[in-house]
DNA sequence: TTCTATGCAAAAATTTTGCAATCGT
DNA sequence: ACGATTGCAAAATTTTTGCATAGAA
């Protein structure tokens, strides 16, 4: 993408970052793109992508992967550390706050001479909900 | 995809498992079918790509998703549980086999009311080579 | 004016599928 | 003959990009 010096935070992408915020979990651009137009919003998919590269640019929003779909969510940058518990009937995706793996990190590093600069865990199962009578 | 009633392994197959089972790390789709080609072997990228289809089915091989570029990667199935380490810069991917989290998952599961049946841990950072001198 | 944002269409990258031909048993 | 595999091309999915136009400072 071209460099631009001087990004704006327009109307749009304050929209998709609203959206972003208010969302209780991480969510992807299909979702963002549906969300605003079914709100009354305007705007071309391509903005939405645009939109989002600016935010994650300005450090705003946090683009990562969840589960084996092989496309992007994103959430609000600045959270604390956490990982996810997502359940693989209805697709929920449950924040975790702690994280188990703090020392262990300390430990590979020694062992394997790596400068770890981070980590990304992930939880399956099913919910409550999806495992009731199973 | 149709389903098969007696899948075959064919010797394309017989070898896209084995490239898998020979190479150190998890390999994606396009590595495989460079490979193959490289090595003498006539066949279509869409091949490779049911091929590895059949070869999950069978239980074979595991498809799995790893760092953040949206495409699977395939590695032998049946190896012990075990995670990833994989170098920001090289690209490098160096399987663990300890894991940190086995008692975090019980206690995660009382406290969240889910049944958890597995979860993915990868650590980023920079491999010694990649972190010489920086 | 000058730089940036947007819509639109097209392209990229990865994966899937339909169909006809071929192969193996 | 029958069912499975393959090549090829086309489609599907997600993301990126080029370009002309509109918009904001």
């Amino acid at each position: 993408m071209k460099a631009k010096i001087n990004p704006r935070l327009t109307s749009n992408r304050a929209n998709i970052f609203k959206m972003i915020e208010e969302a209780a979990t991480p969510v992807c651009v299909d979702t963002i793109y549906l969300e605003l137009i079914k709100t009354g919003n305007k705007l071309n998919l391509s903005t939405v992508y645009r939109g989002l590269d600016c935010l994650v640019t300005k450090g705003l929003v946090k683009r990562i992967t969840i589960g084996e779909d092989n496309r992007f969510f994103y959430e609000v940058a600045g959270l604390e550390h956490h990982h996810f518990l997502r359940c693989l009937c209805c697709g929920l995706i449950l924040p975790l706050e702690d994280c188990p793996i703090k020392e262990y990190e300390k430990d590979l590093s020694k062992k394997t001479d790596f400068i770890i600069s981070g980590h990304k865990l992930e939880l399956v199962g099913y919910c409550s909900s999806c495992s009731k009578g199973v």
